[in-house]
Parts: structure tokens; C-alpha cells; sequence
DNA sequence: ATAGATATGTCAATATAACTGACCCAAAAT
DNA sequence: ATTTTGGGTCAGTTATATTGACATATCTAT
């Protein structure tokens, strides 16, 4: 068990270092995107969270983005009046708040995401339906610890 | 082709956001051990990347960080500092600097990477040699583009 | 009704890690 | 001899995060 090809420290280094660059580089190609409405990877961070559930609470996102509500709300607050991001009330929990993409803010998020969505379309491409089913999984089990 | 289930936008942007957390998780968990040297991840980066490649140019460095020399030279004056890194001229090129960890540096990048090996090794040790190795396709496919 | 908990907002200060731009020197390559 | 390359460094700035303290409104439970 112990001696499992795979198992070893090296392999296991490059995943590391794997990891990184996947990060890195998946993150980067919308930057001059971003810069043209003087947003970063904070703010493409945020909208995409938004994006991919709608009406999300204030400490929903904080959970998301593992980061502080200070942090958060500079963020916001950018995104706010820029108008890409509309607050509503909470309609059972008025102390709450319920965050969208306007009209605005989710054609940015397309804009981002057509550049973004590149270099995984493409590594997704030219891998079988097995691979990428495997991919997800072996990720899943990295993030769940 | 392109209505593979796999390929939908959807499964895209979750791939998009997995990324994210995997990195995150990862870079982590190693956190408070480094804080003990009052070190950030930019140092862990770094020790990782010459612990991979012992003897690495700065150039070399700078390539594999993808930060600038600046932002390196900042992370390896704290380095040579500690006494965790050394640097030796070049014998045949005498301009450039060699980058190795010494007996304190390897040290440390064993403590850090018995921390962050953890959640790789529970990952790996869930799941199939096959999915091990599609695992990896992927992700490099995702970082050559 | 009141007390406590929860959701959010905000001020201020600080830390970390990156950036740009401008120079410098020494050694290698031409 | 000149240009190019590898590396070092100063100064200023930006982006993103942190900690800590405190304020307000609203919900929950007694």
C-alpha cells in the first residue's frame, strides 16, 4: 500500500506544485479583462461566487471566499458602484442580504468567463468523459480534506 | 461534441472554482508552521520550487515562481538570513547564482511539506491508480493550455 | 417586553506579496 | 570593443488580506 507508485513524496511534491500552477495560470488570463473596469482577482473572485448562486448572503459569500467581511466589503462596495451587483433585503430575515448580478455585472461575468473558459475547454477537450469524471473526483477528495 | 455533458459551462465554472479551493486548501495547511519562522507562503513557494531543483539559477526561479526578481529578492534575503538557503557562483558561468537548501532549509521544507502532504496523501490514498494518473493528465493540460 | 444572539456595516491600522521603473555591476558573447 | 545577459538594489505603489473595535438593526427565546 505504502509503496503504490503514485503514493510517493515526489509525485506527491508535483501535485503541489501542479496545483499551484493551475491556480495561477487559470486565474491570470482574465486579468486584462478585469483591468479594463479596474477590478482584480478579488472582485472576479466575488462575481463569480455571485454568478453561480444567485441571491447568496452576505456570510454565504464570506464562506465561499474564506475571507474576512472587511475584505468582502471593499470588494463589494466596488462592485456596488460600479452597478455590476444589486443588494436586496431579505424578505423572511430583513437583517439579511441577498446579493445579484444586474445586467451589467453579468456581462462581465460572461466576458470573464469566455476568456477563462478557454484554457479548460481546451484540456477538457482532448480528454475522455473518464478522465475528466476522475479529475473531478480526485479534486473533490483534495478539497473535502 | 460540444454538447458533452462535461463540456457544459456549468461543469466549466465548478472546475473554475475547485481550482480556487484546492490551491487555497493546499497553500494552508502549512501556514502556522511557517508563521513560526515568520514565513509566508511566498517563502514556502520558493523553498519548495529550489527543493525540487536543487541548484537552480535565479533566472530559473524566477520562471518557475513567476513573480518578479524584486518580489524573489525580497524572499531570499529572508532566506539567506535564516541560514535556510545557499548560494553558489556559477562555476562555468560565474554570473549566475546557484540556489540549494542547506541542512536548516531542507529541515524546515520537510516540516512544511509532512503538513501539506496530509491532504494530498488522504486524496491520493482514496482513490484508484487510474484515477490517480487521469487526475494528472488533466491538470497538466490544463496548465500547458 | 426584554435580553441575548445573529447578520451586517464600518473605521483604523497593519501585513503580505506583488508590481513598475530606474539604475548598477560584472561577466559572457559577439 | 561593444552589446547582451544574469543578477542586485533603491524607491514608490498597488492589491488584497489581516486584526481589533465598535455600531446598528433584527431575530429568537424566555
Amino acid at each position: 500500500m505504502k509503496d503504490l507508485l503514485y503514493l510517493k513524496d515526489d509525485q506527491i511534491k508535483d501535485f503541489i506544485e501542479q496545483i499551484f500552477y493551475a491556480y495561477k495560470e487559470t486565474y491570470s488570463d482574465p486579468k486584462k479583462i478585469l483591468k479594463k473596469y479596474s477590478f482584480g482577482t478579488a472582485h472576479h473572485r466575488a462575481i463569480h461566487i455571485i454568478e453561480r448562486h444567485k441571491g447568496i448572503t452576505i456570510s454565504g459569500l464570506l464562506n465561499k471566499l474564506k475571507i474576512t467581511k472587511q475584505s468582502l466589503n471593499r470588494v463589494l462596495r466596488d462592485l456596488i458602484k460600479n452597478k455590476s451587483v444589486l443588494i436586496k433585503k431579505g424578505e423572511i430575515d430583513s437583517r439579511q442580504r441577498h446579493i445579484f448580478l444586474n445586467e451589467k455585472g453579468q456581462k462581465l461575468f460572461d466576458e470573464i468567463f469566455l476568456e477563462q473558459k478557454k484554457r479548460i475547454y481546451n484540456a477538457l477537450k482532448n480528454s475522455d468523459s473518464d478522465s475528466v469524471i476522475k479529475f473531478k473526483n480526485v479534486l473533490s477528495k483534495i478539497i473535502n480534506e
